[in-house]
RNA sequence: GGAGAGGUGGCCGAGUGGUCGAAGGCGCAGCACUGGAAAUGCUGUAUAGGGGCAACUCUAUCGAGGGUUCGAAUCCCUCCCUCUCCGCCA
């Protein structure tokens, strides 16, 4: 969410900043009610404080020995109730005008930092670096196909289960994905990341906290007759774990990694990526998450995409690292680097991790402060996937295809797995 | 699902209409004492919003919302949550 002070202080900044994100906005309006409801507070705690001294008089005069039925008394009872009367206004207009500017505030997605680069869409992306050597020879399989012939998973029948885009992975798959997922969180704790399982249900304060909600309810799935939803990334638990507190800043930077299961609506995809494991309803991922000094958060970025990057040089799978533009930035994020890896099948990079910087955004809508000195400041929060877990497999059949059928994993991998070798050798 | 108890500051815990943002204790920080420490003593120690260069000051907040009152942590109503026991269950 969005300062209100800057709003009422220099809306034009907040406007052209957005601007950069294709989004033409006229906050004239908003800094209106903005200032008003400031005034009406100033107002109504200046009335509140008469109001305070009138109380504490007529206890005083009682004590003392005044008639308590008096008419000095009831001359103070009586400005007492006007005050009352008035105070109650000036809060009823207060408050339609804050939940106006909330309302309005919530639904803005973050600013962008300085260094994005501007843009209108996904063409606009810079890339920043290479690493790897891609397969580029001809005939390779997309991993879907190598993943039906080795019985890794069932497709179809994961329809009879659920629906489309879910999958069931069977044998040498299921135990690939449950080698990764420990890989990977091995990992990141060796690095210093305190390991969480959390929940995967979240209520609707944990999705406003990270900026899924409001705007993007028709994304997450949702349990009709709980405040619960199935969360579409391990990044709203990991938000919530310090929502509504005040960290020591001695303890800064906290950071934790978590596995979780992903579920995605994926509105809007029709069609696309139908096959295999790239585009599913329900994903697991392996999250980084970060919330540090403001001072630390540009370090803290590179810090983070480097861990996802490890995994992927581990793993040694070719990837590039590109830097988002602003027209193609998510809604909480000011900066963002994705990672994607090579498939030499498909032959096309695909994202497979997405790291970013939210300054103070998600911060300020879940109340995560800390404290140095005499007062707290918010933290900036940072996320990245390290990775998704089903396109690392995809991209290790791909990668890993041999021309006997068969596929090869990398060492890093094969102490997790119980095998350098999937199918026959 | 059935029965009961309870929600007060970082924690424990007092407080049933009046100057209470809230006793006391613990914890934490600073100072004193010490060769250093322990013990002891003194002082300080919530959050949000407003005003002020600052010292400081005003308003709100004792689970949430509403009501009674000149005045509510304290009385009334509604809701939420937590805990314990029983039942069921991985």
């Amino acid at each position: 969410m969005l300062d209100q002070r800057l709003l009422r202080d220099n809306p034009q900044l907040i406007a052209s900043q957005l601007a950069r994100r294709g989004l033409t906005i006229d906050l004239t309006g908003l800094q209106a009610i903005a200032r008003l409801e400031r005034d009406l507070e100033e107002q109504r705690s200046a009335l509140q404080a008469e109001g305070n001294q009138i109380g504490k008089q007529v206890g005083q005069r009682i004590q003392a020995g005044a008639d308590p039925k008096g008419e000095e008394v009831q001359a103070l009872r009586d400005r007492g109730n006007a005050i009352k009367q008035e105070v109650a206004g000036l809060e009823e207009q207060e408050k339609a005008l804050e939940q106006q500017l909330r309302d309005a505030l919530i639904a803005f997605p973050n600013l962008p930092a300085a260094e994005t680069p501007d843009g209108a869409s996904e063409a606009d992306n810079v890339e920043v670096k290479r690493w790897g050597m891609p397969r580029q020879e001809s005939g390779l399989q997309e991993h879907w196909q190598i993943g039906e012939r080795l019985g890794l998973w069932e497709a179809e029948r994961s329809v009879r289960i659920a629906q489309s885009r879910f999958i069931t992975l069977l044998g040498a798959g299921a135990r690939l994905e449950r080698a990764l997922i420990s890989f990977m969180l091995d990992q990141h704790t060796a690095r210093g990341y305190t390991e969480v399982l959390p929940p995967i249900l979240v209520n609707s304060a944990s999705l406003t906290g990270s900026g899924q909600l409001p705007k993007f309810a028709e994304e997450s799935f949702r349990c009709a007759d709980d405040d619960l939803w199935l969360t579409p990334t391990a990044e709203v638990p990991l938000t919530s774990l310090h929502r509504e507190e005040v960290i020591p800043a001695e303890q800064l930077p906290l950071r934790y990694c978590a596995y979780t299961p992903c579920f995605r609506r994926e509105a809007g995809s029709y069609g696309r990526d139908t096959r295999g494991l790239i585009r599913l309803h329900q994903f697991n991922k392996v999250e980084l998450y970060w919330f540090c000094h403001p001072a630390n958060s540009a370090d803290a970025h590179e810090q983070i995409t480097r861990h996802a990057e490890s995994i992927l040089e581990t793993l040694e799978l070719p990837y590039r690292r590109i830097e988002l533009c602003t027209g193609d930035l998510g809604f909480s994020a000011a900066r963002t680097f994705d990672l994607e890896v090579w498939l030499p099948g498909a032959g096309a990079y695909r994202e497979i991790s997405s790291c970013s910087v939210c300054g103070d955004f998600q911060a300020r809508r879940a109340a995560i402060r800390f404290k140095e000195g005499k007062g707290t400041q918010l933290v900036h929060t940072l996320n990245g996937s390290g990775l998704a877990v089903g396109r690392t497999m995809a991209a290790l059949l791909e990668n890993g295809q041999q021309p006997d059928g068969s596929v090869l994993l990398p060492a890093a991998i094969a102490p997790y797995f119980g095998s350098d070798r999937i199918g026959a050798a």
